[in-house]
DNA sequence: ATAGATGCAAACATTTTGCGCCGAG
DNA sequence: CTCGGCGCAAAATGTTTGCATCTAT
């Protein structure tokens, strides 16, 4: 089974060797927001010979060609996720209490972004944002 | 003259060092969103003696008491800017050619984000709202 | 065949920490 | 006086890179 990520290195041109398949279908199987590490070592659990340096050359390429979104939420290290396009942007609620992130769309600030961009003079290439909140009733 | 942040430091009963003093006053003058090493470096212009240690654990602590605010616009590095309360929540638009940052601010977002939280479950206690633009005519 | 990808280990950059000394309250 | 803050240097953490080797195309 070809991963989705695979497909979309594929678009790419990218030579696809071992090591990018194996890190592009960690990635795609990801539901969570993992860290270089943790990428890491789920591809160690599929083939152990993969280095982390190759880890992270791979994600930079894979991020640079929009194949997958970083983010950084606050705790030091930059963490990924799939970048579909047809997928509707989305954006991330981080529980403070326990780190969990909770994953939104919001029909209204896709509207809103562009508008402001234009407003100050730009054309809008990405944006990002976070909210941090505390679960109620806890 | 005692700067902004070295009253807000007050109010939260902190022992003020010569140290801190000018740390905050830094602070509290930067017009751009320094980070740590540059914040030691202006730091080191009043007073040769402090160390870059101090700068962190200053900005650490000054964090924690919600005095200034952690950007991470995705240079590697964490960049800071004063948290004055009484000022209008503001957010960033980045210019992805030369890194400048413009600040803006938006009604609309602010209703948003609290309504947006609530419908998941959560009390909003932060948020973070970056633009990724290029300047248009350019 | 060959440009480019890999593994390894060393280098880097940023941030944190242990310790003995010092200074604010 | 005393507790916490400080400077220094060392360590920890996350990420990048030089080099010799290997591999997808």
């Amino acid at each position: 089974m070809i991963s989705r990520i695979e497909k979309m290195c594929a678009l790419v041109k990218m030579k696809m060797t071992t090591q990018r398949r194996v890190i592009a279908e960690v990635i795609s199987n990801a539901v969570d927001h993992p860290c270089a590490e943790e990428i890491y070592k789920r591809v160690n659990e599929i083939d152990k010979n993969i280095s982390l340096a190759t880890v992270y050359r791979t994600i930079s390429i894979f991020e640079s060609n929009h194949i997958i979104k970083k983010l950084e939420i606050g705790d030091g290290k930059s963490r990924y996720e799939a970048n579909y396009s047809n997928t509707e942007h989305h954006h991330h609620l981080i529980d403070i209490d326990t780190g969990e992130i909770i994953e939104f769309i919001d029909e209204d600030i896709e509207k809103l972004k562009h508008d402001i961009a234009k407003k100050l003079g730009y054309v809008l290439i990405d944006h990002r944002l976070e909210l941090y909140g505390k679960k109620i009733n806890k």
